[in-house]
DNA sequence: CAAAAAAAGCGACCGCAGTCGATTTTTTTC
DNA sequence: GAAAAAAATCGACTGCGGTCGCTTTTTTTG
């Protein structure tokens, strides 16, 4: 019969099967992050994976359902701590295009150094197969609500229009942060010119297209 | 030796078997859209759409280097088709929302009822593996070209500022279509919903978002 | 038209993502 | 601490995408 209850009465401390899980998961999230990185995901076999982490092939797919949820996985963990990061760091009294630039840089920067798993994980989160998991919607929408603020602040500036919604704010400016690293991944646009394009594509936006 | 002259005169009628190769790759490509259409993309199997087809299985790949190129040649003549039937009903003197509204959501309408293909191809076009060649460019261009006369009107018009470049409207709106698109993939937006949607950001891109 | 050359067709085969039942390790029970 | 239960590990196996070399069909040559 299945128990639930922890013996110990704290919650930090965990039975060693617990520690043990999570220290064989970072392991394999590491040995992805270097083999993907190194020779690129569909290159690298999960055999070949497994083997990196010292573990059998099944032991995987027992930590995840498939291989590209390992880059889904890691990707979502990097994301929670770029958003922490962030929050932190941010000085809502800069003006706003600035503040944007500093977070989707970063946000592109890192993208450009795990190329691979960008790649996989826009596949994944922006014309997925199935509609997203109310959990995946909440990664996003974590990741929004950390721009809420500034957004707001801006409005009070007189920098946005406070008669839109905020929702419909972050629509315009995710909008072009996927089509800029859309540019970056076809090629169109090389690694340099990106933060150019972008400022220049931001500021259309805030300003508008029409006369 | 080969030989590459066509001993008929005329550059229409070609010899049996180039007439043969393009009846088998219409074959395979209609066969591609019953299967992935009925059954999903990854669903499907090559060996059950060269059943379907009445070929082998090493015949597909004559004609096709993966099985996502089957959806890229689906996807690029049907794009091809949709530029020239455009082309042709377009009016340019129509309010520039308008237009596009009519374009994109024609192109929507399109996608909703070939979702497997679009979203195939939507990953191999949008985040790419490798950059794209320089035939691939070439539909995505001839696809923007058809919208320049649309925008440089709009600009005569004084709907859209004349001191902004082609290339750039073509990306905002583009980008507004990209978003769209993903709403409607992860489920964000219902398929009802599109239109609306797509006209109040199409607007507030044109009007922009600063007061 | 026959022989030679070129192109197209084909399916057995290979490597890998993912499955499953057998085995080992940890936890619970008494 | 031993037996029983539960959880975790594992690698042989399955099915599919893609390859390769052999066979058949079409075209060219003389």
């Amino acid at each position: 019969m299945p128990k639930y209850q922890n013996h110990n009465i704290g919650l930090i401390m965990s039975s060693i099967r617990e520690q043990h899980k999570i220290r064989t998961r970072r392991c394999i999230l590491d040995s992805a992050v270097k083999l993907f990185s190194r020779k690129g995901f569909e290159q690298t076999s999960i055999e070949e994976l497994a083997r990196e982490a010292g573990i059998g092939k099944g032991t995987i797919y027992s930590y995840f359902q498939t291989k590209r949820d390992i880059v889904k996985a890691f990707c979502d963990d990097q994301l929670e701590f770029a958003r922490s990061e962030l929050a932190a760091k941010s000085n809502p009294d800069t003006p706003l295009i600035d503040q944007l630039m500093i977070i989707f840089m970063a946000d592109f920067n890192y993208v450009t150094e795990h190329k691979e798993f960008g790649r996989v994980y826009l596949h994944e989160k922006v014309f997925p197969k199935e509609p997203l998991s109310e959990e995946d919607f909440q990664v996003q929408n974590d990741y929004f609500d950390m721009l809420y603020p500034i957004y707001r602040r801006a409005q009070e500036l007189g920098e946005l229009r406070s008669d839109l919604e905020l929702l419909h704010i972050s629509g315009h400016i995710y909008a072009i942060y996927l089509l800029m690293l859309s540019c970056w991944y076809t090629g169109m646009i090389p690694t340099g010119d990106i933060g150019a394009a972008m400022k220049t594509m931001l500021t259309q936006t805030i300003e508008g297209l029409k006369p």
